[in-house]
DNA sequence: GCTTGAGTTGACGTTTACGTCAACGTTAAG
DNA sequence: CTTAACGTTGACGTAAACGTCAACTCAAGC
């Protein structure tokens, strides 16, 4: 059997108030994610309830935007989580080899952001060169 | 003395089309970085004229997008290649804080893209298992 | 000299990702 | 019982980043 606190971990839910502060977003981004089919929190009569994999799953949306993915390439991923776990042989092959190139974009993504880096890092050191030949 | 081949690489310039081909953007897309001031070609009359520079330019532009900056971002990072040259101390004190907060807003980007990455690559190893428990 | 291709400047349209009311239901407090 | 705080669904507004005409110029080729 599990402990009281071990079960309000896993078991507590949210009010789209309560999840939009504690992720930093409005309530108006998270009925839109709804309706653009991201997310699909359980109803109390008509009020929305999210459980923890509805908050893991923002989570995950709102890294993915950070770096710039679009909603609906944040959709296709997020729909893959459930797709991984079907048991038809030639679904799994697609799915596979899609995340394989979303693999390679996400990676490729990764050398430009750490390009940029470098080169913000060069402009830095220029600028602590030009203040050490000042006076 | 340079060699006519050495001057042909840094002395060649670009029309719109040209450029617009060479990057895979279109003219639309270099007439709106100007109008938006993140680029300033010459001029040949009424006709734009791009160097070398506003290419190296329009390159840390588009790499900068690719990732998901915004071009009021791209655009305070490609004013301070101009702005690290400066002489006054204060200035560049002033440049060198905003881009020690640049750079940690990068690579808090990275990381996020890195967890992402690890999740697809988790994702692809639950559908490879799957795939192995199949007939 | 006239068409064709590439350039120019407006000006309005479009998509994405929400913001911002408006009008209404529901539960808790006073 | 009524007000206040939260929730609900429309519906319209908006900022960013271009797309898409239209109307015009200008140099090159036939």
């Amino acid at each position: 059997m599990t402990s009281a606190t071990e079960a309000s971990r896993t078991d507590r839910t949210w009010t789209v108030g309560e999840l939009a502060d504690e992720l930093g977003i409005t309530t108006r981004t998270l009925r839109f994610y709804e309706a653009e089919g991201l997310i699909a929190p359980a109803r109390a009569g008509s009020a929305r309830v999210y459980d923890h994999r509805d908050r893991a799953r923002l989570r995950l949306i709102l890294r993915g935007k950070r770096f710039g993915m679009s909603l609906s390439e944040i959709r296709e991923i997020v729909d893959m989580y459930d797709g991984a776990a079907s048991s038809e042989r030639r679904q799994l092959e697609i799915l596979l080899a899609r995340l394989g190139e979303i693999g390679e974009d996400l990676r490729a993504r990764e050398r430009d952001l750490a390009r940029t880096l470098r080169e913000v890092a060069e402009v830095a050191a220029q600028c602590r060169e030009r203040l050490d030949q000042l006076p």
